[in-house]
Order: structure tokens, then sequence, then C-alpha cells
DNA sequence: GCCGTCATGGTACGCAGTACCGATGACCGA
DNA sequence: TCGGTCATCGGTACTGCGTACCATGACGGC
């Protein structure tokens, strides 16, 4: 059989059970009902998929692949700009990937709030991309122990935004996608920006909220670097 | 009563697992095996675990709770200072618990690194924690959405800081518990002191590194708030 | 037309997890 | 001491996921 006629099964797969799941819930679903009512038999469905939760998050492979893909196209010397920038536009290749599909995202939305099992694999996947953020933030974030640290829990920072942001949107029906895309800008940012490296090089300081008098502030960084 | 029933059903049934996984590995143990071990029925391991898996993370629940009690101990109108405490003395109630457990904590860590099953179902329990940490910092970093994100965020930077120090722990086999504890300490710091409101109360300010002139600095931080 | 090659589907099996039920034994009041 | 009650245990049977294996049929090369 050819590919394309391989991957229509895949989605009629995908289709049948999205269908079933909603009727009569994931438990309730059997693989074989759902291989049934795509009109193959068993073992083609454990072919397409390595588990029955697996065909509840189909192309997380692939999204996956295009974000390290994104990442890896920043240079190791990129400035922080860039660095900056590679982690917004891989955030916003996950964030298209979801408004593309629409009611299919929320579906699994609501399965992966209700069926524990498939919210263990979610949080699995999520855990793939704060890997590879890891990854990308390591040596870009501060050398040895503590820039270990640092890189992790940035990437944590950055996916936890991110899911943050997307929950949000698949909660409420009525947010739109640009609003969506400007609050997952914000977040980004505002997590970013705790680790921004400073311009001159020497030391790093990061102003959250300078509501007060800027005095204060001078007088407060002075204290907290003179011995 | 001798000596092995006077330690519980469900602690024989623990050394019972612990020792079969290490000898035929997690795949190549049946539950019927461990009960058998065990000197129990097949049901009475279900009685005491709700899954296979469920036996490698015993008690699991129980320091999830001495967390949340930690954490409900500091007062919705706590200071600056007593929120840090609450969240450090938490991380080290999970701390010492692994090092009291010693080999057995480590025997875990490697099940977790080789069985898929057991990693998700690890990620899944820190998850629990970041969900505690977030509920704990909801309203005390700051108001409305972005104080949402920024509670969720911190929560991760919390959960993942204090994993980090302890896989580093488990990996190295020469790492003292007083150094852990110091790492720990560190790590925490940094990421709490993200978050950290000033004294003051108007402005939030945050030094990562001084290694630089403390003029230059300054500087930096008047070309930050100065429009 | 003949023969690999591969996707398919069917069969059988192991094992996790659940429901049910009878047996055992501890505890307690008479 | 006896009998009743209740909880716990172990055994049995069942569903369903996931895997291994094998026969079949379609396709393409020779």
């Amino acid at each position: 059989m050819t590919e394309s006629t391989r991957e229509s099964t895949r989605d009629r797969l995908v289709s049948a059970a999205y269908d079933l799941f909603d009727e009569r819930g994931y438990d309730a679903t059997t693989v074989e009902a759902v291989a049934e009512r795509a009109g193959v038999g068993r073992t083609t469905f454990f072919r397409a998929f390595r588990s029955k939760d697996d065909v509840v998050l189909p192309d997380h492979a692939a999204v996956l692949a295009r974000v390290a893909a994104r990442l890896d196209a920043v240079a190791a010397t990129a400035p922080p700009a860039a660095v900056a920038t590679g982690v917004v536009e891989a955030a916003h290749l996950v964030l298209a990937h979801y408004l593309a599909e629409g009611d299919r995202a929320r579906a699994r939305y609501r399965l992966t709030r209700t069926v524990p099992a498939l919210r263990q694999r979610e949080v699995a996947g999520l855990q793939a991309y704060q890997r590879l953020f890891r990854e990308f933030f390591r040596g870009r974030v501060g050398d040895g122990e503590a820039g270990e640290v640092r890189a992790e829990v940035l990437a944590a920072g950055v996916v936890t935004a991110h899911n943050h942001v997307l929950r949000r949107w698949l909660r409420t029906e009525e947010v739109g996608s640009s609003e969506t895309t400007a609050a997952l800008d914000r977040a980004l940012a505002d997590v970013l920006r705790l680790f921004a490296p400073a311009p001159g090089g020497g030391a790093r300081v990061v102003v959250l909220e300078a509501d007060g008098d800027v005095d204060d502030v001078v007088r407060e960084v002075r204290a907290a670097l003179e011995p």
C-alpha cells in the first residue's frame, strides 16, 4: 500500500477514535471498536499507533520535531535577541498547530482533563518540550552548576507559560487567536526577561516593576551588591 | 509473631517488588511474582496498591501531604520572608525523605530512568507538587492574568530546581547530604529571588550576578527605569 | 506469468486490573 | 466457653491492552 493511503488509514483511525471517545467515553471504547469503525483490523491499529492513548496525540512527534528544528536554527553564538526570537517563534509553532486543529484540540483537552491516563501522557509530552528547551538554553544562561539549574528552570518556565496560555484558549471558546497570540508573547516575555543577560556583561540585573522612586531602587541595588 | 509478619504487608510488598525488579527487571516481573515473594495473594497486592507502578512510589501521597501541610501553615498575609521560608522548608521535607531512603531512592531512580511507564509516573508526581506550589503562590506574586502565569511559572521553577538538585544527588554517589542541602538552598534562592518583591514595595529589582563594577550596574538600572 | 516484498488481518497468548465470593480468623458480648 | 459479627484475605473468572506469529493477497520487478 502506498504512503498516501497509509496516512489516510491513520487519519481515519484518529477520527473514528475521537468520535467514539466522544460518544461512549475513553475507557468504554475498546481499540477493537475504533478499528472496526475505521474499517481496519485491530492489528492495523497497533501498527499505526503504539498504544491506545497514542491515537489521542497523533502528531505530537511531528510538532516536537518542528520545534527542535527551529531551535537548532539558532547559532550557538547567537546574541540574546536572536535567542529570544528563536524561543518565541518555536512557541508560536506549537500554538499555530493548536489553532489550526480547532475543535479537535478542544476535544483532546476535554479528554486529557477527565482521563487520568491521558493526562499523564500529556504531561510526559510537555516534559519532552522542556528537555528540548533545556538543551537549547544550556550554556546560554551561565556556566557551571548554577547555569545548569538556570537552563532547566528557564525551560520549565517557557513550557509552563506556553501551556498556561494554551489551556486558557482551550478552556474558553470566545478567546480569539490574535488575542491568544498576544497573551503568549506577553507571558514568554515575562519569563525571558527574568533571565536576560545584562548588556554590559559584568552584572545581571532585572527590573520587574518600577512604580517607585528610582533612587530607592538604586539604593537597593547598592545594598545588594556592596558587601 | 515472627519478624516478617511484624513488618506490614505493604512494606513486605515494596521490598519484594524492589528485589524482583532488581533481579529480573520491571517488565519481566509480574504482580503475581511480587505477591508470591511477599507471601500474599495477588488480590492483596491490588488492595495495597492501585497499580503495579504504584509500588515503586509507595509514599508519594504521604510526602505530598506533608508538603501541603507545610505550605498551608503559611498565612495568606505572611510577609515575603515567611513565604520564602515556607517554600524552602517544604522543599527540605522532600529532600529529607529521599536522604532517609538512601539506597531505595537510588534504585527507584534507576528504574524511573529505564522504564518509560515509571518515568511517566514520576513526572505526573512532579506535576502534583507543581500544582501545590501554584496554588500556594497564587495571589502572592501579582494579580490578574500576569499574576496567574507568574504563580505557575514560579511553581514550575521551584519544582524543577528541586528536582535538578535531587537528580544530581541520585546520580552521583559521593555527594554528601549537607552538600546537597546547600545546593538545594542555592538553587531555590536563585529561583525565588527572581520573583521577590522589593522591600520598599514600589519596585522589584533582582541582582543575579555582580562580578562587574557596582557603578556600571547602577547606571544600567537607571537606564532601565528612567524613560 | 512467476516470484519476492510488504501491508494486512486473524489467532493466540501474557498480563494488568476489576468484580465477586467463599473462607478464615479476630474480636466481642452473653 | 460459645456463638455471632465483621473485616481481611485468597481464589476464580473476566475484560481488554499489547505482542508475537503466521497466512493471505496486492503490488511491482523479472
